[in-house]
DNA sequence: CCACTCCTGCGT
DNA sequence: ACGCAGGAGTGG
């Protein structure tokens, strides 16, 4: 579900619901969330009797701060980051349940557990770190950034990019929308893009990712906010999802391959495998 | 660098 | 009944 402008937009409503709040205690259910329920004894210690001093972002990656440490959340495909009144009715496929000292309860529902939630003490754990430049910081993602990851693997531009050390954040949805705007062949190798490629493809990936946060997060099916409110992107998409549509830039039909056993889709035509010589 | 795996739900 | 879905780790 989520990918940077959804997780982004969920810190941005979490974080004024939880600053500032005491964690009165915590709850988690003993399924697994990517692989492992969450160490209940450590998110205990991490969480509970603690202040919320920042929720902070990096990529998909969520962080919620206290004073003696926090959690590393991942939402997955279907995971959803909410605060309700802590009587509000308990969803199915909740897994993880905080009482705050303002009567509200945080809670984490996900539904296929591809989600993540991380307890630690201290500093983060290294999947904090190990991500690549984030699109909305312009000091760390630069082109030149995106050149040299790039050029440094034989991979199709399109998996390249999926890879959240190349360009931490992008998923399937975004990266279709940016390899588009920048008319670049999702099939292309990396390595084999030409040297003025990278500026557009650059541009194109800040562009989009600015542009989902402006408009809240895409929301195709059940991706919502930490008020629970959708987001609107998805009335702006221009390739993703449209496989036989016409392409808004040239009007030939959307298509649609399979990629890493994934969807992409692009436009043949803006999108040649061979550019156009300079 | 590939295919497979972890899950539920929804649309065909 | 089947295939597909916004992700990513793992193991060959």
């Amino acid at each position: 579900m989520p990918e940077l402008p959804e997780v982004e937009t969920v810190r941005a409503t979490l974080a004024p619901l939880l600053e500032g709040r005491t964690v009165l205690s915590t709850w988690r259910s003993r399924l697994n969330l990517h692989r492992q329920p969450p160490r209940a004894a450590l998110l205990e210690r991490a969480l509970a009797r603690q202040p919320v001093l920042a929720v902070l972002r990096r990529g998909k990656l969520l962080s919620v701060r206290t004073p003696v440490g926090g959690v590393l959340c991942h939402l997955g495909m279907t995971g959803r980051l909410t605060v309700e009144p802590a009587d509000a009715p308990v969803a199915l496929h909740t897994h993880f349940r905080a009482a705050l000292s303002d009567g509200h309860e945080w809670r984490l529902v996900d539904p296929r557990r591809f989600g993540m939630l991380h307890p630690f003490e201290g500093d983060p754990p290294a999947d904090w770190s190990a991500l690549g430049p984030d699109p909305t910081d312009p000091q760390a993602f630069t082109v030149e950034a995106l050149r040299a990851a790039l050029k440094r693997t034989r991979r199709a531009v399109k998996l390249a990019l999926l890879d959240q050390a190349v360009v931490a954040g992008l998923g399937n949805i975004y990266v279709a929308e940016a390899l588009h705007i920048s008319r670049i062949h999702p099939l292309r190798p990396a390595h084999a893009l030409r040297d003025r490629e990278f500026a557009p493809l650059h541009g194109a990936i800040v562009d989009v990712i600015a542009q989902g946060i402006r408009n809240r997060g895409t929301s195709l099916s059940d991706y919502v906010d930490a008020r629970g409110e959708r987001g609107g992107n998805q009335f702006h998409l221009r390739v993703y999802g449209r496989a036989g549509e016409p392409c808004p830039v040239c009007e030939s039909a959307v298509r649609v391959v399979t990629q890493g056993q994934r969807s992409t889709f692009f436009c043949a035509t803006c999108q040649p495998r061979r550019p156009a010589r300079a």
